[in-house]
DNA sequence: GTGGGTGGTTACCCCAAGGTGAGCGAGCAG
DNA sequence: CTGCTCGCTCACCTTGGGGTAACCACCCAC
């Protein structure tokens, strides 16, 4: 976490959630798997910048904060999915006002037009990401 | 900032939300800004653990990033009051589903039956701060 | 045998956020 | 004269989250 042991967390709803999506990655991996269950290398191309480590870390912190469900195939070219556990999904949501304030007081002026609200323009072709 | 320019804050609603609120006592200040206008000692009151140094840096970012407004009154022993703008209020009142979120999945178990859904018991007497 | 892709782990280093403590300039209480 | 309040600022120092790179084991295609 970015922010070491926010405080209060332990008794006050807003620095308890934010605890849980602190981490420079955690909010751009909850949002590629809102879209749909993604696979690690696939995270890895997604979330551009991001280190194999850290990549690591971020997905077990938010599975164990019960936030990402880690399926592993027992394949022979091993297979790892993520996919978000309905409280995962519930985050989300709760995060989607704070994306809408975001794009409407802070982003410089650009898909003004655009989808839902969230970041990819719904017309996203290859591209998905969102930061 | 506690995550060093959070990756497409400037493209990305949520990212561009979160590297305004990332820092370890901005949801605490939001919280108890909230309230009513609010002078330094206060807030240093109010949020145990902060340090001076890092309450007026906050502060600071707060205010050029138009969540808050500084008053500075010429008095003799000086005063200086922080108040949250429109904009901030905004912030807050999209931080709030955030809030709910927290309480409901994270909480360990307490106050399930007071006030609104922020932090502070509606019956709060002294105590006030959030965190 | 060489390269690529799978999903990681390990060790090491860096830097910025945050903590600590001192000081300041004016005025008032004692 | 000393100390206390108020709202800061300035030097340090520490901490740990994140970056970098190497390595692992397994298999397939060339």
């Amino acid at each position: 976490m970015a922010v070491a042991r926010r405080p209060g967390a332990d008794h006050c709803g807003i620095a308890a959630a934010m605890s849980v999506i602190d981490g420079k990655w955690k909010v751009s991996l909850l949002w590629e798997l809102e879209q749909r269950p993604r696979r690690f290398g696939e995270l890895r191309r997604l979330v551009p910048g991001v280190s194999e480590k850290v990549l690591a870390a971020q997905l077990r912190e938010l599975e164990t904060d019960g936030i990402v469900h880690r399926e592993v195939y027992d394949e022979v070219p091993p297979r790892v999915e993520y996919s978000l556990t309905p409280l995962g999904q519930d985050l989300n949501a709760a995060l989607e006002p704070l994306g809408e304030w975001g794009t409407k007081h802070l982003l410089p002026d650009s898909a003004q037009g655009a989808g839902p609200v969230g970041c990819i323009p719904a017309s996203a072709k290859a591209v998905s990401h969102c930061p």
